[in-house]
DNA sequence: TAGATTGTTAATCGATTAACAATC
DNA sequence: TAGATTGTTAATCGATTAACAATC
């Protein structure tokens, strides 16, 4: 069925109608058209369509989508359901605050280690995980094969520690950091969360209002 | 100069073309052309030229581009020289994690304020600047005229806070919440993290590997 | 001058929107 | 059956790439 390469523009839109389904079930609604649920996110009645159809036909003419079966549906295609590993390197403020905050369950994967390379770290306890030595990656690594990584640390340590990683195995990344991995590493899933572009495009924006 | 508009892919490699090239500079190469350009980046020379040009001539025939002045250029589009005032609200993890972890002022911004409903957290001091109550936020923009706000709060929270900062005069967020901004005030500019989205789009990656 | 590389126009590719027949 | 709405094809729009004349 999802046999043909999706688009990046979908996969991306995918986690928003995720999220909104999830609203809508919440909110004890049952069915949608495409029409209604494209006033309410600010897109096509069309794009909708389209995009859906790209992993299969989950709507009914002259009914539209089951809220719950569509989510759930989505929820699948994401991925949800796997529960993939994943360990944090660098447990400074960032890397802290992404342990605490994120909740790793509900978006498919499950946080098994965390790492800083400052001894003086190792030993607290967050997220009820241990804060590991950077030393033990290897024999961590070893022995519980993460499928991802999440770097929160800077681009010089990164670059090590991420070609490191993926000798190890690890097939994927949630890099807050400014190495590029994807140039370096074309075959590994690689999901970038750059702070300061995304400022500095607001700041582009402001300064260029118009209308 | 700048006067059509300028497409939203072009804005967002805006900060990265700035990155690369401020690595350039530190390394201390002063020009390159559109050709080794791109091969650093991982982009054609062809869409490197066609961006640049959308806002005017930086390069030079036969010779390529100056880095430090190309940099420059693209700082003073992106506005990064006007210290636009920034207050953020909610100092759990995450804000705090924001407000220590984000350089600002190398960004175009100058953190001004930052805010917490909860009263246990007030008065303590984060990046020099006390936390305040959010009950004061009415009486502190209209004194300091902040021209954006970063919410670091719930959704639930987020809807309140962001109408009334509209109200107030705040013209741009950075949206850490899951409330649509952008939906319900239309001339407003939004910028969005979504980390459970991003996380999402990687585990659907994970999924779907093929080559 | 000859060589290199830009700025810019034209061609291609991909994504979004519109239209409508199929069908519940 | 009539009305609604999907799934899907065709048309449009926008972004990327290729090509090349201009020019340093």
């Amino acid at each position: 069925m999802s046999n043909s390469i999706i688009s990046n523009s979908v996969i991306k839109r995918l986690p928003r109608y995720y999220r909104f389904l999830g609203e809508l079930k919440a909110a004890g609604m049952t069915r949608i058209s495409s029409r209604e649920l494209s006033e309410r996110m600010g897109l096509t009645a069309s794009q909708i369509r389209q995009d859906l159809n790209c992993f299969g036909g989950f709507g009914q003419q002259g009914y539209g989508y089951n809220i719950e079966l569509l989510q759930s549906e989505i929820g699948k295609i994401l991925g949800l359901d796997m529960k993939k590993s994943a360990i944090l390197i660098g447990m400074g403020n960032l890397g802290k605050a992404v342990a605490l905050h994120v909740n790793f369950e509900s978006k498919g994967f499950r946080l098994t280690g965390v790492f800083d390379s400052k001894e003086s770290l190792v030993g607290q306890v967050v997220c009820g995980l241990p804060i590991r030595s950077t030393a033990n990656i290897d024999e961590f690594c070893r022995e519980n094969k993460p499928e991802i990584a999440i770097l929160c640390i800077p681009k010089t340590a990164a670059k090590g520690i991420a070609d490191q990683l993926i000798k190890l195995g690890v097939k994927g990344f949630w890099n807050f950091s400014h190495y590029d991995i994807a140039l370096n590493h074309p075959g590994v899933s690689v999901e970038n969360v750059h702070f300061g572009d995304s400022l500095m495009t607001l700041s582009y924006r402001l300064n260029n209002e118009q209308d």
